[in-house]
DNA sequence: CTCCCGATAT
DNA sequence: ATATCAGGAG
């Protein structure tokens, strides 16, 4: 489909809304960051934040949540919800990172999108941010919408989404395209209310479909 | 498509 | 009190 907009300007004026668009999770490795990416399914960067805060202290590498109790690992998991899926998720995520990739985060999504708990967002995070590879297009509920709401596609699916996005956007901007979008989604374009009257990328945004704001 | 779940906005 | 937020697996 063709934008409403040129994305040569769109991405010029997405870059002057967020000129050092980053991840906001809080992390020291890629291990790390693989974690705290696993855990913000459906729960917020600043939660996930607060929660790894403590944990990363508590647990160093992939050994040591290989090695904890699972019920204890629950609980210290419990405040970023579904913390039951989230502690099996990162158990054994680490575990088959002992085992088969000696310990060490994989660099290629087909690698990462093989453990358990990690799919194409997460490990686009995880290749984006700590590796800075160009993996593919972060696409969470944020980019979904935003994507969405400027017309750049009218897929439903996120991975429908991610592809329609990489041939949209040249490859060496996807590194900072997707947490703009991200970053935009949570400020600006939100779900219930969004900024509209104080919307940066107002000029490239057909407003279809978004209710007053 | 349903389930997993706590936290915050309304 | 209840709706919404926000990914992945089965």
């Amino acid at each position: 489909m063709v934008p409403a907009q040129p994305i040569p300007s769109l991405l010029q004026q997405l870059r002057q809304a967020h000129p050092d668009a980053r991840y906001e999770l809080n992390w020291t490795t890629p291990f790390e960051l693989l974690v705290a990416t696993l855990l913000a399914a459906q729960c917020t960067d600043e939660r996930v934040n607060r929660v790894t805060a403590t944990l990363f202290q508590k647990y160093r590498g992939p050994q040591d949540f290989a090695q904890a109790d699972t019920g204890a690992l629950e609980e210290d998991l419990r405040p970023t919800g579904f913390y039951k899926q989230k502690a099996k998720a990162v158990q054994t995520m680490s575990r088959e990172l002992l085992e088969r990739f000696g310990g060490e985060v994989p660099q290629t999504l087909e690698q990462l999108v093989t453990l358990p708990g990690v799919a194409r967002k997460t490990a686009n995070v995880v290749l984006n941010t700590a590796f800075q590879l160009p993996s593919g297009v972060i696409v969470d509920t944020h980019v979904v919408r935003v994507s969405q709401r400027m017309g750049l596609t009218k897929k439903k699916k996120p991975e429908d989404i991610e592809q329609e996005l990489m041939r949209l956007v040249p490859q060496d901007q996807w590194t900072f395209f997707g947490p703009a979008m991200v970053l935009h989604g949570r400020y600006t374009c939100m779900a219930r209310k969004p900024q509209c009257g104080a919307c940066p990328m107002a000029a490239f945004c057909p407003k279809i479909g978004v209710e007053e704001g």
